[in-house]
DNA sequence: AAAAAAATTTAGACTTGTCTAAATTTGTTA
DNA sequence: TAACAAATTTAGACAAGTCTAAATTTTTTT
């Protein structure tokens, strides 16, 4: 049984591993949890009596399988109720992580479980990230960022990286949403931007917004 | 901002005090929370120095006009999750409480007045008790034990006083719950146990039992 | 009304998770 | 490779919430 403060931690090491490879790095960690990095030292060392990461000294952190499990049951609990904010409970995809952040910590597998067939088991939230199953298995598919995609080959957006509020509302604004038709015009040379169709309409968009969609060719 | 301890503090006054008069004494609290009543005294200052309750020493405490309200926020969201378990997650009555105790600690208004309007205004939870609104008005009707009921008068069961697993499982077993119509068909002098009628079938219950009944006549 | 019992508070300690400031290790650059 | 910079850890402190044991106040009983 953890605390809500080591099973931040653990989401943390899990997200940052994934978007890196080898050992996670303690000042990596105190930017994503928001501590200072002297804290991190030490709730590494705690992880670590609990063998939930593999710690040594100036080396960083890796998870353990029961760490790694541990991490998976909050990440499907907060993307469920993610899926739930949005479906039934009238939430914009923009306002429902800092509601997950806490909902993901209640302590009931009746209470997921339920959810999810409610739901109707979910395979994506609402930013199309992938919801890990009953026995905590991700199915990933293959996903590309959009500034990847060929020219004028057809993409659908799949899910997004950067999940701040400013950037999904700026997608809605330009229409762009999970399953909407994506397919690149031309790039621009001179200042990389992408003249882009989305759904019916075409618009510019910049490289930076480019790196942040992924897309399903 | 509350933490997750003084609004357990300020709901356990809260009912404490609904359930007897004047102030609300230090060991009634510990005993409800599962503290020591020196921790109780602490937390007591701790409220007082935020004004949610009045404090005098060796007197207990009351709750001001802001403890009650907070009180009352949190008791809206208890119920309300509660009744969303029982109505869409496969709970049964005996099962939510603990659950919802995790889950009253959300803070977001927004999703608890969206959840309420997706379990369409209910009134009450699945043991009978009444959901303060969003103006935090609770609307109470008149009750009484089924002690109180004259024999052979009609009534109806609309809450129970004992909420403990075993308690409402007992119940489920006699086929009583929130709705069945009940009469007392005859009182026994000798050990105080009562024939009722409960829906379609007659039987026998204990004094103890039937003090934890709410009917309404 | 004094003595005994019960309730309450105080004092001091412990745990969890955090911080700052200083010390240490690792890496990077000249 | 020596010196500097960056990252990491250690040491010591603090806040919240809890505890035990002792002291105090209130209530009850004789």
């Amino acid at each position: 049984m953890q605390t809500l403060s080591t099973e931040d931690y653990l989401k943390a090491i899990y997200h940052v591993s994934q978007s890196s490879s080898g050992a996670v790095a303690t000042t990596s960690i105190a930017k994503q949890i928001g501590a200072k990095p002297s804290s991190v030292t030490d709730m590494f060392k705690k992880l670590s009596d609990q063998n939930l990461v593999k710690y040594q000294k100036y080396q960083g952190v890796s998870l353990t399988n029961d760490g790694i499990k541990t991490a998976l049951r909050i990440i499907r609990k907060h993307r469920l109720w993610e899926s739930f904010l949005v479906s039934h409970l009238n939430f914009n995809w923009d306002e429902v992580h800092q509601v997950a952040e806490q909902l993901e910590h209640i302590q009931s597998e009746k209470l997921t479980n339920e959810l999810e067939r409610f739901l109707d088991y979910p395979t994506h939230d609402p930013h199309g990230d992938p919801i890990p199953n009953r026995a905590l298995f991700i199915k990933t598919y293959d996903k590309i960022l959009l500034t990847e995609l060929p020219a004028n080959k057809e993409g659908v957006c799949v899910g997004v990286k950067d999940n701040s509020s400013d950037f999904l509302r700026y997608l809605d604004r330009r229409q762009i949403g999970i399953g909407t038709p994506l397919q690149v015009l031309h790039r621009e040379d001179y200042d990389d931007s992408l003249h882009i169709q989305a759904g019916k309409s075409t618009l510019m968009i910049t490289k930076k917004t480019a790196e942040n969609i992924y897309v399903k060719p």
